[in-house]
RNA sequence: UCCCCAGUAGCUCAAUUGGCAGAGCGGGUGACUGUUAAUCACUAGGUUCGCGGUUCAAGUCCGUGCUGGGGAGCCA
């Protein structure tokens, strides 16, 4: 018999005999005679309600047949006799696939704080919450593959390894074959690249390569930072995506950022609507709003020198108190306490923080005519910050040099990257999102460690 | 890495001034002819995170380590 998913069977529009439904036991109740069995096989949030009888193939193994436990049904899809569901199946025969012990099966059948289900990460796609979470994570790869995809962009594979330690965008893990318990120098030279390798910070580079060859491109992969950051938002893998599009300056950099994020939303709740349901109802009350506001409202494009004049002015509550713990002054970065107040407070949606100065940005950032700042921009959002970081890159070659001499970089390890300014260069620019952070957004789950299956932060390699 | 808070039954938590370690849920057993986080009855279940100290007496106070959470920095 062909095995029908609950998704299916629970949006059939008439009875159908004989079908088969293989899942897991998310509860049962017994009563004199027969029993319910709920089943979810993870197509959906969900679960089928199964009516087994006394005495029918397989009722000598219902003792055994609790939460966890993996079974097979064959029945025919009737309409339910009770309330609370539309469909449920009769059974004709059951069969006990995979027992769960009760005394230790560690998922029951009630609400489990976030805590707990992070030390049992290899059951908790088992929930609701968590199964929701990763078909929406999912569906939000494939929409971003779709959207690039619709506009023509192409997709680049960047590398993983990389022997280029220009990438710029914080601490890396080291790749090497070496045994680090064998005594004694081992030199890069004998490692199996011959010189130093590293994961990934950033695809950035590589987009340029293909940007300023196949226009339009974007990455999409994982990405690695071996920093010892250890808060809600980072993590040391994540998923990155970045854009990057010759012939586009700052101005269409920000446009493409902000009808990426409404597409994504837009997309995320037309095809994930069960799933986000469940968020906004017992994860985040103001999800509803949140996303309104991201579909709906044009961002703010707000320049890094009005954004301080802002700060600057709101600079006291009303009461007369100091609102920053850190003062504000033209040049500093924006710290989170002022990127928050800006989107959730004074704009109370997504702001576009752009022309920063250029001492606190990359070197690589094009350089205004004001000689002060770079065409960089942030995104930010309420509760998750900055989402999006990007910038128009810069395409002269001879400011180029003179940046990376300024800062006393190795020029000759840019060689490539510069060659891109040397044949053919033109305008372009790019950012990154972290797909992580893309998710918490659209969830309202405000750990990033919830997000993805088997999260890796300092000391924390399970699973 | 820095600052703050917490760690008690499988889970979520309570325990007065330092004075007999408890509840709900979950588990087990039984009852119940349509349940919906089923209901009802009975029942088992503890190195109070580890180590050291103060005290007649420590879940409670002190020191230290570990783990978890929040905030900051770094950023996506």
């Amino acid at each position: 018999m062909k095995r029908t998913k609950v998704k299916a069977a629970l949006s059939a529009t008439q009875p159908k005999e004989d079908i088969q439904i293989n899942g897991w036991v998310r509860t049962k109740r017994e009563g004199k005679g027969f029993a319910f069995v709920e089943i979810n096989d993870g197509s959906c949030l969900m679960n089928i309600q199964a009516v087994v009888d006394e005495g029918l193939p397989g009722w000598e193994d219902m003792p055994r047949v609790g939460t966890g436990a993996a079974v097979s049904i064959d029945g025919d899809l009737v309409e339910s006799l009770g309330k609370g569901q539309k469909w449920e199946v009769r059974a004709k025969a059951l069969r006990l696939i995979g027992e769960a012990d009760q005394e230790t099966y560690p998922l029951q059948k009630k609400r489990h704080s976030d805590e707990f289900l992070r030390s049992i990460a290899h059951l908790r796609p088992r929930t609701n919450k968590f199964g929701a979470m990763f078909r929406i994570r999912s569906e939000a790869a494939f929409a971003v593959h779709q959207f690039f995809r619709d506009q023509d962009y192409r997709y680049v594979h960047s590398p993983i390894i990389t022997g280029s330690d220009c990438e710029g965008a914080g601490e890396m893990f080291r790749v090497t074959t070496h045994d680090p318990s064998l005594a004694g120098a081992q030199s890069y030279d004998q490692d199996f690249f011959g010189k130093e390798a590293a994961l990934t910070v950033s695809g950035q580079l590589t987009a340029e390569i293909f940007a300023t060859s196949l226009g339009d491109v974007y990455t999409f992969g994982p990405t690695f930072r071996a920093e010892n950051s250890n808060t809600p938002r980072h993590a040391a893998e994540f998923w990155m995506i970045e854009p990057e599009m010759s012939f586009c300056d700052i101005h269409g950099n920000m446009d493409l950022a902000e009808q990426f994020l409404k597409s994504l939303v837009r997309h995320l709740r037309k095809h994930c609507a069960e799933d986000m349901e469940l968020f906004a109802q017992w994860v985040d009350k103001t999800l509803t709003q949140t996303l309104d506001s991201i579909e709906n409202d044009a961002f703010v494009r707000l320049p890094y020198t009005e954004a301080i004049e802002i700060l600057l002015k709101n600079a006291k509550t009303k009461k007369g108190a100091d609102r920053f713990e850190f003062p504000v002054e033209w040049g500093i970065d924006l710290q989170t306490e002022h990127e928050r107040y800006l989107t959730e407070q004074h704009f109370k949606k997504p702001v576009i923080v752009y022309d920063y100065p250029k001492g606190i940005k990359a070197f690589y950032m094009r350089q205004n005519d004001d000689g002060k700042t770079v065409a960089a921009m942030d995104v930010l959002v309420p509760r998750v910050g900055e989402i999006i970081g990007g910038s128009q890159r810069e395409e002269r070659l001879d400011v180029l040099q003179a940046r990376i001499r300024e800062l006393g970089l190795p020029e000759e390890e840019y060689w490539w990257y510069l060659d891109l300014r040397r044949f053919g260069s033109v305008p372009h620019s790019g950012f990154g999102m972290g797909f992580e952070r893309l998710l918490m957004l659209v969830t309202g789950v405000t750990n990033i460690r919830d997000v993805i299956p088997c999260p890796r932060t300092p000391r924390h390699l399970e699973f």
